[in-house]
DNA sequence: TCCTAATTCGTAATCATTCTGATTAAACTA
DNA sequence: TAGTTTAATCAGAATGATTACGAATTAGGA
């Protein structure tokens, strides 16, 4: 499985650093958003003086590839590997950070009700508290 | 229509200062997102010399008694006053920040769909050009 | 193996936001 | 209207996330 994001770093030129790679094994293994801090801390385990420049650069690099996506918890970004099957969006647990998928969006009704904006993109969040945290 | 304002300060205990009721005021006057700095140079016209401190602060009681809402827009806090009217979602202009209301929200469906997660809250939240910036 | 551009490192800088301790003022009471 | 109480404000320092910088390292190709 990591073998699909190595072509996807090859695609747009990025080399496979072990930094690089290591990160993206650390936010495939955990299907939830994570912050930069708790990110550099799982990765300390292997690099012990990995700079926040590289995990911050590597968050972005890899979000604008389509790798990662991230959202916006408690004003700082958190991050989690995306999902590359169809369009979907998630409920996000306030208390452990685990993700569920949700399938229905509605985008076209919206659409239609906007009118004339040209639509770029949309969000769609769900908080709370998952089974376990409840 | 400041009146309303006047009555939710007072319900919630809180003074009518000259601060609060301008920034109500500024708030109320455009329907758009905007950043603390941007508030703070609206502000700055009546106010030379307002702190920060000052507007952080009431923009956070004001998002908690529901005169303002906030999102977070390229990591920063934004906030607009808030509709009182109805459940709604609004799209947010990436280019002026201007908003347009969307009524439809199928809440109901996502909580079908996620089952047994205690579902708090949600955000929907549109992004694109409005007519104007196109 | 060697070259070169990309990547990383260590640390300083930046920027939004929050905190602190002193000062001011809204609102209530007499 | 003056006095009292307590919330609100101020100025500036502190915090915390994120970004920038110049030097050192390394992946990947020749």
């Amino acid at each position: 499985m990591i073998n699909q994001y190595k072509e996807q770093l090859k695609e747009h030129n990025l080399k496979l650093t072990d930094k690089r790679l290591k990160l993206i094994e650390v936010l495939a293994g955990d299907e939830k958003y994570m912050s930069a801090k708790e990110i550099q801390s799982k990765l300390a385990d292997y690099f012990p003086t990995i700079s926040y420049d590289t995990i911050y650069r590597n968050l972005h690099t890899l979000t604008d590839i389509g790798v990662f996506e991230q959202t916006s918890l408690d004003q700082e970004m958190h991050y989690k590997i995306a999902c590359v099957t169809h369009h979907h969006h998630h409920f996000i647990c306030e208390r452990c950070g685990v993700t569920q998928v949700v399938e229905y969006c509605p985008v076209e009704k919206w659409q239609n009700e906007l009118g004339d904006v040209k639509l770029n993109s949309h969000k769609v969040e769900l908080y709370g508290y998952c089974e376990k945290c409840a």
